[in-house]
RNA sequence: GCGGCCGUGGUCUAACCUGGUUUAGGACAAAGGCCUUCCAAGCCUUUAAUCCGGGUUCAAAUCCCGGCGGCCGCACCA
């Protein structure tokens, strides 16, 4: 049995997590978390909070799972979240049909539709590449799960999120200027997400249901200087380089987060900031940090707004380097992709120091070639236009020659179709639309990854050392033994303890041995035991998780100690003296 | 979707190849009791399983077919 089949044993004996309605068979991409994991993982989201926002003075708002088409068609979750599949007539294989295509060596360009793939494999008499089969009707297949909202007769579409990111950017304004217009601005969201995987696998790892942390922190392209840059800039960093990727050398660079910025391996302190705050948040959960790594997208596999783009990588024993988060610099994409769909101004206002003097592009639509190229849609392409920032249109001539217009349109300009001028004019501050560096996690990978590295055995017996300001249950209370008073005082120090907010348990079967067993085994970080010597001065013994040491303390000292030491500002051997009486 | 492997109490498994001695066995866990002065001790009792459907056969956990589900590989992972 790997690591994974003995956390998987583990995890459904005690209720850590388990498939999805098992006794209805169960399904692919579906998990439950039991009353262990449940907490364990609320824990988490908790304590990813506590360091990436409210730390960082940062704010989380919590939106809607579904949301309506347009919404997806603004981000391109449409248009770039299907897959266009194709089955081999003769075989069976599936493909996807520009990947067929492209391994025939026809040039084709991005988002053709169904019908206009096929007509390419029809010209170009394209095959199935490992029979030489006929290829099927190719057919769209979204990986956004479909609901249809309202009665039928007059239901709009919409669709399950696939992540939690677009609620940020379509409430920025409302957030923006609920928090008195600072800038940068992290707003943050955990929740659910769905995803329609063809073919989940690997567990917890690859889900259809499962929940995301998304955090667009928005600021200035102008000014991406991060104020609490000094706190982390001499921690260091695992960077695998896509350099490093293509060449095939795979050598991982270990440099300081200054370095990384010095060296231009990050191109930007607000994304180096909370890189390195995403390894120090998981090497607090338990991974060390040489068993991560933030590996940089190679072009092809990062989206074509992102400037850059980082996977966190966190070794796991089956499957290897595993995502468990991303860091994208989104640019302005999908701030600018809501304004036009949206029709609304999502731009900010920065007033300068005083008023100065700028230069500012205008754009002018060239009517006649648009009428000559576009006929009766002419109009609506100068109306499109006016709602594009002049200075991304421009931009998009430059780098790519072309500007293709927001909407499902997808209608293309050419630099002719458009004239620029350069103005001066009089300022008091610049509008601009926020760039976001989004960091994301995906929290059952986290929390899977945080069990790995808590999974220990110990003479036959598990100990899953998570640690203690995550653990689910902090304490368990036993007595000694069932007799003499023992179990009554027991009661009363569980009683005491709980009171006060820590989450405890109270365990009373079988043999001592056997409840420190079962305390192991889901990671309980205290035991504390009553016996006869507590019934004459009021102390209890305290046995640690992690070295099963022992100490003993006073009763009334438990309840603040405990916190202290949940809390990691105490460590167990202050919490009392020594104690010794388990010798065997 | 394709190919390979697989599916027995809560968990891990035996019996499957070679159908019948099985009332489906064991270990661990769990529940109740006895015992018990700090690391899965012991004793007694109890609960508890052949993924679903069809076929072959006098007889199916076992052989065959189909379905469902899982793992691994391929593909996919915006």
């Amino acid at each position: 049995m790997d690591l994974y089949d003995r956390i998987s044993e583990l995890s459904k004996r005690r209720g850590i997590f388990f498939p999805s309605f098992e006794i209805y068979g169960g399904l692919g991409g579906f998990y439950d978390y039991g009353p262990i994991g449940a907490t364990l993982k609320r824990n988490i989201e908790n304590k990813w909070m506590k360091i990436f926002v409210l730390k960082e003075g940062m704010v989380e708002i919590e939106s809607t799972m579904i949301l309506p088409s347009v919404v997806f068609e603004a981000s391109g979750h449409i248009a770039h979240f299907t897959d266009i599949l194709t089955k081999c007539t003769a075989c069976n294989e599936t493909y996807r049909t520009d990947h067929v295509i492209k391994e025939a060596g026809v040039e084709i360009r991005e988002g053709l539709k169904a019908e206009e793939l096929d007509k390419v494999i029809r010209k170009k008499d394209v095959q199935c590449p490992k029979c030489g089969g006929e290829l099927e009707k190719s057919s769209p297949f979204n990986l956004m799960f479909k609901v249809e909202i309202g009665p039928y007769w007059r239901s709009i579409t919409g669709y399950g999120r696939p992540e939690a990111a677009q609620a940020q950017f379509v409430d920025f304004k409302r957030v923006y200027s609920s928090e008195r217009e600072r800038l940068p601005l992290g707003i943050a969201q955990v929740g659910r997400c769905l995803r329609n995987e063809i073919a989940p696998r690997k567990g917890p790892i690859r889900l259809r249901e499962f929940t995301i942390i998304d955090y667009e922190i928005f600021f200035d392209p102008d000014d991406s200087s991060y104020s609490r840059i000094e706190l982390l800039e001499d921690q260091k960093l695992r960077i695998l380089t896509s350099k490093e990727q293509t060449s095939g050398t795979n050598r991982i660079k270990e440099v300081t987060v200054k370095e990384a910025l010095k060296k231009g391996l990050i191109g930007n302190e607000i994304q180096a900031y909370f890189l390195a705050l995403a390894v120090r948040f998981m090497k607090e959960l338990g991974v060390p940090p040489e068993k991560q790594r933030l590996r940089e997208q190679l072009p092809e596999e990062k989206a074509h707004y992102s400037k850059q783009t980082f996977d966190q990588e966190v070794w796991l024993e089956r499957w290897g380097w595993t995502e468990i988060s991303g860091s994208a610099y989104r640019t302005n994409y999908d701030v600018s992709r809501h304004m036009t769909y949206s029709g609304k101004d999502l731009r900010v206002f920065k007033a300068f120091d005083k008023p100065k003097k700028v230069r500012k592009i205008i754009q002018k639509p060239n009517r006649e070639l648009i009428q000559e190229d576009f006929g009766e849609e002419t109009k609506m392409i100068i109306k499109l236009l006016s709602k594009s920032d002049p200075q991304v249109v421009k931009q998009n001539f430059e780098e790519r020659g072309v500007y293709e217009l927001p909407g499902p349109t997808s209608l293309k300009l050419y630099p002719k179709h458009v004239d620029f001028e350069i103005i001066e004019t009089e300022a008091t501050g610049k509008y601009f639309i926020p760039h976001v560096i989004e960091p994301s996690f995906g929290v059952d990978r986290v929390f899977y990854s945080i069990l790995e590295y808590a999974y220990t055995e110990k003479g036959g017996r598990v100990i899953l050392r998570i640690p203690r300001d995550i653990a689910p249950i902090k304490a368990l209370v036993f007595p000694l033994v069932n007799k003499d008073g023992i179990p009554e005082l027991a009661e009363k120090v569980y009683n005491l303890i709980i009171e006060k907010d820590i989450v405890a348990r109270y365990d009373g079967s079988g043999s001592i041995g056997k409840r420190y067993a079962r305390a192991d085994e889901i990671g309980v970080p205290i035991c504390i035991t009553i016996d006869y010597d507590s019934l004459k001065d009021n102390t209890v013994t305290l046995r640690d998780l992690d070295t099963w040491s022992q100490i003993r303390m006073k009763i009334t000292d438990l309840p603040e100690k405990l916190h202290r030491y949940i809390k990691g500002k105490k460590e167990f051997n202050d919490l009392g003296t020594p104690y010794n009486k388990n010798s065997t």
